[in-house]
DNA sequence: CGCGGCGTTGATCTCTGTCAATACTTGTGG
DNA sequence: CCACAAGTATTGACAGAGATCAACGCCGCG
């Protein structure tokens, strides 16, 4: 865990408040843990023991039905803590992770959590508040569903990779279009499609690159309560 | 507030865990308050100061456009309380709130929370508690906008009216029937065409009545993952 | 009685899912 | 180096679901 990992971990609003010693007494086995593409952390029904903190990589969260159909709830990205709302309640995993990419992650321990917990309310604090960051981002994903075409999602998914950057900009698709397309809740053809409909947007793709023209003109379309052409 | 409402804070899982004069300490103000159908709570943008918790009555959660569309996120009942984890935050408030009928509510005090919490952790184990539970909630929403008909999303909206019952059942719509199509992400139109389909599945509807013939036969198409009709 | 809000119904259109065919990429083994 | 197979992405044709627009019925209320 290097200089850069640490910088990462500060950024957390819930690990961020925490001295340095305090995180590392919560760190159950190896600091970090790095597992290939595809890799299962939890399955939804298990005991929910661990929470996970992404150094590098992406996290699939998901859902599957008695038949086999899988549905993506959300894909936690670099500087995210998931499944902590849930592990410090010590009950089991209402979903099922996986990685998408390469991944290096730091778990964290429930038990030793809960023991801490009364000695230090900020923990308490903090986990509160990455929680109600989870509310957010899930709010805002029923509203798109309901509200937005699937090219305003599309174009909303686009600008979320981009950060508060204006004019043009170049970006890599974090994961396979397949999974994009599951992720705005959509099939991959869609996505496809979708894309094709950004273009007199300025948005041209070329394997898993994007080029924006103009990110204002694609977040007023994202916003535009009516598709304008 | 007569021994039916602490009844239904008791019943909360935030609130259950705490003794009455913990919870009396946090109110500001009147313990209760009433609000007419249609009355601002807050709006997107406020500082979140409050939680309220619904002792009767509906609150919608929605969230405005800058062209003044609105969508609704959320409905929350009776026995239900909101807004805790982001007014625990300190920051502003993500959405908008309203009540849809005439309402019964108590509010909370942010400030003098964080205060308690610091005294005595076990206020935060129930909040986490609360949010843990909101989490799931939207994670199954988000799971039924992308994986359910309208049909099966409205007889999910119908069990989920119905409790845990079985055999026949009669119940009242709680609020308008445009409201219940926001709700589920679907015009009005549609919620009615929705509404006719289920008929061969023993559900009825004559004004804000439904009856529902067989539940577990409701529940069984709810949760098909090919409608056979 | 007439008006307005709400809900339903009907006709039509658009979009997305589905199914299928076709590149393109990558990796493997001859 | 090439042939081949498997995984991934795009494209086209088609059918179905839901949105849209419009008309009508119902009911409460002045």
């Amino acid at each position: 865990m290097d200089q850069a990992d640490w910088q990462r971990i500060k950024g957390s609003p819930f690990l961020g408040v925490l001295p340095d010693d305090v995180v590392q007494s919560l760190i159950d086995g190896p600091l970090v843990r790095v597992f290939e593409k595809g890799a299962p952390l939890f399955s939804q029904g298990d005991p929910a023991q661990h929470c996970y903190f992404i150094l590098d990589g992406w996290v699939k969260i998901f859902r599957s039905t008695a038949q086999g159909t899988e549905t993506v709830v959300h894909i936690f990205r670099p500087g995210e803590l998931f499944a902590e709302a849930v592990m410090f309640m010590g009950g089991r995993y209402p979903v099922s992770a996986e990685t998408v990419t390469q991944c290096r992650l730091v778990r964290f321990n429930g038990q030793k959590l809960r023991q801490q917990i009364g000695a230090k309310p900020q923990l308490a604090l903090g986990m509160l508040a990455s929680a109600s960051q989870h509310l957010k981002v899930l709010v805002s994903q029923v509203e798109n569903m309901k509200r937005l075409s699937t090219s305003q999602r599309l174009a909303d998914f686009l600008l979320s990779l981009c950060g508060t950057a204006s004019g043009a900009t170049r970006i890599l698709l974090p994961y396979e279009k397949a999974l994009i397309a599951g992720r705005l809740g959509m099939k991959p053809e869609s996505l496809s499609r979708s894309l094709a409909r950004l273009k007199p947007l300025g948005v041209t793709v070329e394997r898993d690159e994007v080029v924006i023209s103009d990110l204002d003109k694609l977040r007023a379309f994202a916003e535009a309560d009516i598709e304008t052409e």
